[in-house]
RNA sequence: GGGUCCAUAGUCUAUCGGUAGGACAUUGCCCUUACAAGGCAGGGAGCGCGGUUCAACUCCGCGUGGACCCACCA
């Protein structure tokens, strides 16, 4: 009999993954049924952002292992919903195309600026859409959404409408987070703090009582003007008779109290601090505590307020330097030292935030924090161990959710003032609406009847106010209700660990708000894609890998392969070339494993022998590892013990021992055909388990071997071969690589006759090595 | 300042109390009929100090170092 292997390649070619995908699409195998009798299984896919070229290569892995997830799903019975959706509102696409057109917000047009955005936005999106499918993604591309669409705004304003109506929104003037060169509050996670040169400027205070000197220690005398208060530490006995006493700010002639506070720390400065409105948060929670009335001391355009006298128009910064100049000359500056400050900024733009009361509107959220830790504690985590940053964050938060925005590329604010009584009007649900430009829905004030006519909202909501429904949105919420009972709550959120605290966090809130719903099962959070010296890949410290080139080289299946194999669910993983070909190898090896037993007949059944049954009883426990990682999709489990299985066990030792066998040398023909049937039901079992990670290869392969139907239509592998011969392992790969080694000590070749004694324990499986090795007895 | 997580060869990772296994990289030998994008072999590791135990990489404490989160000094 002549042994000819129905794979001619020698190795795995990336290029048939495009072929490969194209049939996927004929067959529609990943069109989500929704008649169908199976549980269903929604993955909330995360819409990626396009933020700009190029995309990294960490959120590539992400989308691929959420792929992963999907096919696990199938694989494990399920009916899959894997919507794909793109992120398209929000601040980073206007700093894109301010930057990439040279313009700014505040000097185009909003029409026109919108326009650009969307230009840029196609052209992003467009490369990412691509990327994903060349990933070999198994989501809903035909009908792939858009958060900037028609229909997803509507949902946003038709959930904000009802919240509303709930009473869940209100306006209040509040201290913000300013961010003056936005324009625009912005939400505490948009903070990030820097450690920058200031000068701090120790300036005399009169005392109203004695008319003695208190020198007060500030890095913002600007705002003098609205100091309202001078602190002490009670414990401080330096300061212990000014209790109750008061203090004359200079400039300004105002009398202020000087309280005992424990906040003021008596190592800084000179241990007496001014409260002003406001210079930091912590100037807020003294204002709430103390029960002090704010002075407005800035304006949101960045400059002094009429409350700042003589200074007022100036910039912050020509205040700070003419209130300075102007102490200096009225001798009531002590000393000035240069500090380094931990300044907070504003992350998108870089400029240092302003605290200015403003009137926004808020999404109440603090009343609902027992709910949302109960939430928290019962959703699955994947891994266990992030459910905790939830947690904390919850705990942590202290003020409600401000959602509006000033600025253009958002979903609008669907309301309108009316003009005489200036109070809001929200129109009918349902229905886009752009009130800065479109006519307003009603006639008369539905408030006080007049007819004086209305005046559109012009600001925009926060981002995360869309992003937070994509589980409705996918579900079609209030479209379609048989959809949404057989899609919502979601089976799983994918999601990076970084935006927990926002999104994952929102997207609770306002689902439960919403539905009084959970809004997915559990969350899978994966870590972030590091670069080669293990920093976090940012597009500002320019250290970002671009994924396209890569997946052009060597294709998906090889980048997944990677991926999976690179870092356990959760931790971050490390980019580098030499993992990634080391990767390609291993398809290589899989393939050819392929082809050798591709040589050969299937056979239904046989009699196996003791080496069958011991490849058998490993293959047994691969699956059972397999089957604890995809439950969990952690994809880092089933990837590595696959790779030892498969090359370290599989190839290296049973395919020798069984090769004489299968090629009928020296064994009878049921022998043979034992062999047969063991190799290919070990390949058949391998390349379903391999099956989420690396699907093009096991669908060709699958297909050239064992039939027409998709491999991506079976089911995960059950452990069924508990012959309990794993124990063997060890003695037989000891005996191997023993034999080997004598050989090679001695310049022998393999196949040289060698004599040898073969221990008792490896009986069982004389004859087969035997023939290996070439052993004389 | 508070918290969470982590610490095994140059790098990544396994072993949930009993000879530290594997991958990448590195070194040497070999074209052995699936694979030189391969095979075989070699060198190389438990952060420090205590404690629990017959036995600790594994459990506990302290320290050190790192990652991330929160708060934040006027």
């Amino acid at each position: 009999m002549e042994f000819k292997p129905k794979i001619t390649e020698n190795r795995w070619n990336p290029g048939l993954e495009e072929k490969i995908r194209k049939t996927w699409n004929e067959e529609k195998i990943y069109v989500f049924n929704k008649n169908t009798k199976k549980k269903v299984f929604t993955i909330d896919t995360p819409p990626p952002y396009p933020s700009g070229r190029p995309w990294h290569i960490g959120a590539a892995a992400h989308y691929s292992q959420i792929d992963m997830i999907a096919r696990t799903a199938r694989m494990m019975g399920f009916e899959v919903f894997f919507p794909i959706g793109i992120d398209r509102n929000g601040l980073p696409v206007e700093n894109y195309t301010e930057k990439k057109y040279n313009i700014s917000i505040h000097e185009t047009s909003r029409e026109k600026f919108i326009n650009l955005c969307v230009t840029a936005l196609d052209d992003l999106e467009a490369e990412m859409i691509q990327i994903m499918k060349v990933m070999g993604l198994s989501g809903d591309f035909d009908n792939y959404y858009r958060t900037d669409s028609k229909e997803y705004r509507t949902l946003t304003q038709t959930t904000f409408i009802k919240l509303w109506d709930k009473g869940l929104i209100y306006e209040d003037t509040r201290p913000n987070n300013y961010c003056i060169k936005c324009g625009t509050t912005i939400a505490d996670a948009e903070i990030e703090y820097e450690e920058l040169p200031t000068e701090l400027i120790y300036i005399k205070f009169k005392m109203k009582e004695t008319g003695k000197d208190i020198i007060i220690a500030t890095t913002r005398p600007e705002l003098l003007c609205s100091c309202q208060a001078i602190i002490y530490n009670p414990k401080d006995e330096r300061y212990k008779d000014l209790e109750g006493k008061h203090a004359i700010v200079p400039i300004f002639s105002k009398e202020v109290p000087i309280l005992a506070h424990p906040y003021a720390k008596q190592e800084f400065g000179s241990g007496i601090v001014m409260i002003c409105s406001y210079g930091d948060y912590s100037d807020v929670r003294m204002f709430r505590e103390l029960k002090l009335k704010e002075i407005i001391a800035i304006t949101p355009e960045g400059k002094m307020g009429k409350n700042a006298g003589n200074y007022a128009g100036l910039s912050i910064k020509d205040a700070r330097n003419k209130i300075i100049q102007d102490l200096e000359k009225a001798g009531l500056i002590q000393k000035k030292e240069n500090i380094m400050h931990r300044t907070p900024l504003c992350y998108r733009s870089k400029t240092p935030i302003e605290i200015i009361p403003m009137k926004e509107y808020y999404l109440k959220q603090i009343d609902f924090i027992p709910e949302l830790l109960k939430i928290a504690k019962n959703m699955k985590f994947y891994p266990e161990r992030h459910r905790q940053i939830l947690i904390d964050w919850i705990n942590s938060l202290t003020i409600d959710w401000p959602v509006s925005r000033r600025r253009y590329y958002g979903t609008e604010i669907p309301i309108w003032y009316c003009k005489n009584c200036k109070k809001a009007c929200l129109p009918e649900p349902e229905k886009y609406y752009q009130p800065w430009k479109d006519n307003p829905p009603f006639k008369t004030c539905p408030h006080c009847k007049s007819e004086k006519g209305f005046e559109g909202e012009t600001r925009t909501f926060d981002t995360w106010m869309d992003s937070s429904i994509s589980p409705l949105f996918i579900s079609k919420y209030g479209k379609d209700d048989d959809f949404f009972k057989k899609t919502f709550p979601a089976g799983i959120r994918p999601q990076a660990k970084d935006i927990i605290r926002t999104w994952l966090h929102y997207t609770i809130l306002r689902c439960y708000q919403l539905t009084k719903k959970q809004a997915f099962e559990g969350a899978w959070i994966m870590g972030y894609g590091v670069d080669e010296e293990g920093k976090r890949m940012s597009k500002s410290k320019g250290n970002v890998v671009d994924p396209l080139p890569i997946l052009e080289k060597y294709g998906g299946d090889i980048f997944r392969f990677w991926n999976a194999s690179e870092a356990g669910l959760g931790s971050d993983f490390r980019y580098s070339n030499d993992k990634i070909e080391s990767s390609a190898k291993f398809l290589t090896k899989l393939w050819n494993i392929s082809r050798f037993i591709s040589m050969f007949p299937e056979e239904k059944k046989a009699e196996l022998t003791e080496t069958d049954k011991w490849i058998l009883s490993e293959l047994n426990e691969l699956i059972k590892k397999c089957i604890e990682g995809y439950e969990s999709f952690d994809f880092f489990i089933p990837a590595t013990a696959l790779r030892e299985f498969t090359w370290n066990l599989f190839a290296s030792h049973y395919l020798e021992m069984a090769k004489s066998r299968a090629y009928g040398q020296g064994f009878d023909e049921e022998e043979q055909k034992a062999a047969w049937y063991t190799l290919h039901l070990v390949l058949k079992t391998l390349l379903k388990l391999f099956a989420p990670i690396s699907p093009f290869i096991t669908d060709y392969v699958w297909k050239e071997l064992y039939g027409k139907e998709s491999i991506h239509l079976e089911s995960l592998s059950k452990p069924e071969w508990g012959f309990g011969l794993e124990k063997s392992t060890g003695k037989i790969t000891e005996f191997n690589t023993e034999i080997w080694k004598t050989k090679k000590d001695k310049g022998l070749s393999l196949k040289t006759e060698i004599e040898v004694k073969i221990p008792k324990e490896l009986k069982q499986f004389e004859k087969d090595l035997i023939n290996m090795h070439n052993i004389r007895i």
